[in-house]
DNA sequence: AGTAATCGTGCAATGGAAGTGCATTTCTTA
DNA sequence: TAAGAAATGCACTTCCATTGCACGATTACT
């Protein structure tokens, strides 16, 4: 049994063919992934599983959603202790204008606002449009 | 002719008996509103007719989008001296995890960030969900 | 091993929202 | 008033997220 097995097993997620796939192709990818890349990049494999299976990765703490403004959702691995569970890791995404992927900036936080009174914030999402460090070279 | 005709005119915008009562209603919001909250408002209206209105306030700055990660794109009236069109105006958006209603808090801007190196920002959003004033009364 | 229960997968269908093409109506202006 | 431009209405399309249901695979239990 290899290593992403163990690993989603111990995230209590059977390692179904599928899964160890899906896995494998996200943690290869260095930017979020929507499930239509996915899709693609598995073509014999059925959409909803995939979905389904980002999903179950979702509420295991696998991966994140990564909401970048172009209007579908994306996926990124969780870093190891990666909160996104509990709200707790609130970093920031990096979508690129000219490249069209989006990155996280795991070691970027989102900065503390002061609000006004009477607002309780409980999440938050920032992204930032530009130019990515591949392309901007 | 009212003041909102004038208004409108004063943007570039022919003020039809649509426009008006969109802007209206727009103004008497207070949060921001989908294009489905304003064929509900006028339900004898066409959808398209609305949806075409919105794009043309949008692109003579009458109001600005809001994408606060709901799904659907809102629409907010641009105050007074907002530079959206620009880019200009990155204020927060806040969005009541209780009433659903997205504000705009207009005084509230986007705090500035330290991009890793190669990264260049052109744009912005940041949206904070939580509880609004309204219900956390 | 045998059986039931649970979980994963595949297929078909739905639904919401954005967006487009084109014919028709309304408005502007000469 | 007639020509041209702009706005409107209707029909359709597309894209993505999501669900219901049936079937296949795996696990748990006796
Ligand atoms: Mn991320
Ligand atoms: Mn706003
Ligand atoms: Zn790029
Ligand atoms: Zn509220």
């Amino acid at each position: 049994m290899n290593t992403i097995a163990i690993f989603l097993e111990s995230k209590k997620v059977r390692p179904t063919a599928m899964r160890l796939l899906v896995y494998k192709y996200m943690a290869q990818s260095n930017v979020a992934r929507t499930l239509g890349d996915i899709e693609n990049a598995f073509a014999k494999a059925d959409r909803t599983t995939l979905y389904r299976t980002l999903k179950t990765f979702e509420e295991k703490g696998i991966v994140h959603q990564v909401d970048d403004g172009t209007g579908t959702i994306k996926y990124a691995l969780c870093e190891a202790g990666c909160n996104c569970d509990i709200g707790r890791d609130l970093h920031l995404h990096f979508h690129c204008n000219n490249c069209r992927e989006t990155t996280c900036l795991t070691e970027h936080k989102i900065p503390q606002i002061n609000l006004p009174d009477g607002y309780i914030a409980e999440d938050m999402n920032m992204v930032i449009k530009g130019i990515c460090e591949h392309c901007s070279g």
